[in-house]
RNA sequence: GCGCCUGUAGCUCAGGGGAUAGAGCAGUGGACUUCUAAUCCACUGGCCGGGGGUUCGAAUCCUCCCAGGCGCACCA
């Protein structure tokens, strides 16, 4: 076990320029649904209901909140703040307001109602789903949007794997909660620019120059580049145990590198480049892209200005022949900017880095994906950055996530105990396509349906949980298919699919009359779930937490295998059947749009 | 030692001041002559880590403790 751990820390360590993650201090908002039609109910109601109660009908607005049961209206105004005001019950309160209220009724609202200390409104069903359906059909794909954003700049720092190492399950999150957050504010209305911050500079290289020039053998590297160069990275920590001069030598060979020595220089350009094809492979299956691969190199030349000016604005001080901040008064530790050999560290090339995309970018946030592990350097480097005058400091967030960890003896890859991010994805593929197979015989193109099936549940079981949180990997469960995966929605949307191909639906333009027949419970239920949807994309971006829309997808599919369940679609009643053509199609714009934003392929036919 | 994160059903997790704490997996029992059963329905399963506090009301906020994880000057 300890050999187990050992090697979780070698495999974190080597996963992790930027691999692991979270955003400190981070208040996850709840959003008002902005733009969102609950809004124009919210505004109704509480226009009634503020002289009624004394209070500014922004407040009542704020109060409002949504029942926990169906039965109990669309929504709830709490009797509690008024009750101690009027020195009466809750429940008294809620009656007598309900007397009042009784007999009328609003354009949205129909009728509300008393029970216990809350005061319930009812919505007119058909008013909700004429207006929320108009919307979908209307908006189609970009339903779910805003403007909130209004085209300001969001920088996004992501994946960032390290060079000469290759693309581990742990490089997983980064890349693909990066990637969706891009895809989320891009929604919001977000100008949004993807960073890759290889790491494609340090110390490491030293190493991996020091461990070729001993060992290397060209036809090797050649052959599988990327696991190569691990195996050399591997063996340069096992003998540097019993040879400590290996890392000095190592030191010395990063120095040349920085003083651009050529022999250094080329080891360099040559195993970055090797890298690089790698990984390119890897987003192209996962349908990533960055608008710029600016890794830690790129910022070299910048270096010295960032030195110069820490000293110029005296926050930097000489220890022990390393420059570094003492950032004492603030609760942190002291921050090194240069060691004494001279040479510069991450956090120097961070600095750069912050404003240089400043520079460029003129961001209003500049999102840095990285692991959690990392907390403490985000930290140093944003109150550096204030200590700088920078006023943008405090738009630098880390959005930080967990770990991924290892159950004990699960792992046992004779070679470092890595397991290859290329691996896992295959493997889901492979099994989907099993899958299929045996589900679906005569799909057409299975191959792609496969891709989507199989990637989609890698992906989906990385965003699904809050992001803080550890993920312990286990091949079971990212093998299995059924429950609350990527699957079940992508199913949900493949069945729609095929009910309206069946029905002829290609074009199907909504119409208000349709409204009428949408009345039995799931269907109810299904609509006002559709009508949290833009809701739930500003509070994913608000928190940055994916999971918020990956969770909300479960339950749209859900509400639709239920509906589907209960409420035949292709029935004889011409106008019932249109109605629920009309429903599902609504359902299946919400699953394909937000599926996208998780870049999670939805599959006409699986 | 100091700092940060996490602790909710057997397992993996939602819920982050309000109405009886929810899903999935696992288990048990049902539902395919009917729009793909990768689905659905029912049942079983909880001192929400523990103690104190704030509040009309706490899984949720504060505080202390416990457990696990991650950090803390020449790695990234």
């Amino acid at each position: 076990m300890a050999g187990l751990l050992q090697k979780q820390g070698d495999f974190s360590d080597f996963g992790n320029v930027r691999c692991h993650l979270t955003a400190f201090g981070l208040k996850y908002y709840q959003i008002r649904n902005e733009g969102s039609n609950m809004d124009q109910y919210k505004e109704e109601i509480s226009r009634v209901l503020a002289p009624l109660v004394s209070l500014e009908q922004s407040r009542v607005a704020e109060l409002l909140e949504e029942p926990p049961e169906p039965e109990m209206g669309d929504l709830a105004f709490p009797c509690y703040i008024l009750a101690s005001r009027r020195k009466q019950s809750p429940v008294k309160v809620a009656a007598e307001l309900a007397q009042s209220l009784s007999g009328k009724r609003g354009v949205y609202w129909e009728k509300a109602m008393a029970q216990g200390p809350y005061l319930n409104f009812y919505f007119d069903p058909v008013v909700f789903n004429q207006d929320l359906l108009r919307r979908i059909f209307a908006e189609g794909e970009d339903y779910g949007k805003s403007n909130r954003g209004r085209g300001g700049t969001v920088v996004i720092d992501y994946s960032s794997p390290n060079i000469c190492k290759p693309f581990g399950i742990g490089h997983i999150r980064s890349t693909v909660i990066g990637h969706a957050l891009y895809l989320i504010l891009e929604a919001q209305g977000y100008r949004c620019i993807g960073v890759n911050h290889l790491g494609d500079w340090g110390t490491q290289f030293g190493k991996m120059i020091v461990a070729y020039r001993r060992w290397g053998d060209d036809q090797q590297l050649k052959e599988d580049p990327v696991n190569y160069l691990y195996r050399l990275y591997v063996r340069f920590h096992r003998e540097a145990e019993s040879e400590p001069a290996l890392e000095e030598e190592a030191r010395l060979w990063f120095k040349r590198l920085e003083e651009g020595q050529p022999e250094a220089v080329d080891y360099w350009k040559l195993f970055r480049q090797l890298s690089l094809e790698n990984y390119e492979q890897i987003y192209d299956l996962l349908g990533i892209k960055f608008d710029y691969y600016h890794g830690e190199s790129h910022y070299n030349d910048l270096l010295d200005d960032v030195i110069r000016l820490v000293q110029e604005k005296g926050v930097a001080t000489e220890s022990d022949g390393a420059l570094i901040v003492d950032l004492e008064k603030y609760g942190l530790p002291p921050a090194m900017l240069r060691k004494k050999d001279g040479a510069t560290l991450y956090l120097t090339r961070d600095l750069a880095a912050a404003q240089y995309r400043y520079n460029t970018f003129n961001f209003v946030k500049a999102l840095y994906v990285v692991g959690a592990e990392q907390k403490l350097h985000f930290q140093q480097m944003v109150k550096i950055l204030e200590l700088l005058g920078f006023p943008w400091a405090r738009d630098c967030i880390h959005i930080p996530f967990g770990l991924i960890r290892f159950k004990e003896g699960r792992m046992s890859t004779r070679e470092g105990n890595m397991i290859l991010l290329e691996e896992v994805l295959q493997r889901s593929i492979r099994l989907a396509r099993e899958i299929i197979e045996e589900k679906n015989p005569g799909l057409k193109d299975k191959e792609s349906a496969a891709r989507a099936v199989g990637l989609g549940a890698v992906r989906f079981g990385d965003l699904s949980n809050d992001r803080v949180k550890d993920i312990e990997f286990d091949w079971d469960k990212v093998l299995d298919f059924t429950g609350e995966t990527a699957v079940y929605i992508q199913y949900a949307h493949a069945r729609i699919c095929s009910i309206l191909r069946r029905a002829g639906a290609t074009e199907l333009t909504w119409h208000d009359d349709a409204a009428d027949f949408l009345t039995c419970e799931e269907e109810k239920k299904m609509i006002k779930t559709l009508a949290a949807f833009p809701g739930k994309i500003a509070a994913s971006a608000e928190s940055y937490r994916p999971s918020i829309l990956a969770r909300y997808l479960i339950e749209v599919a859900r509400d639709f295998n239920r509906f589907y369940h209960s409420c035949p679609v292709l029935v004889d009643d011409p106008e019932l059947r249109q109605a629920r053509l009309l429903l599902i199609s609504a359902v299946r714009q919400v699953l394909k749009n937000g599926l996208a934003l998780l870049g999670i392929v939805a599959p006409e036919e699986m």
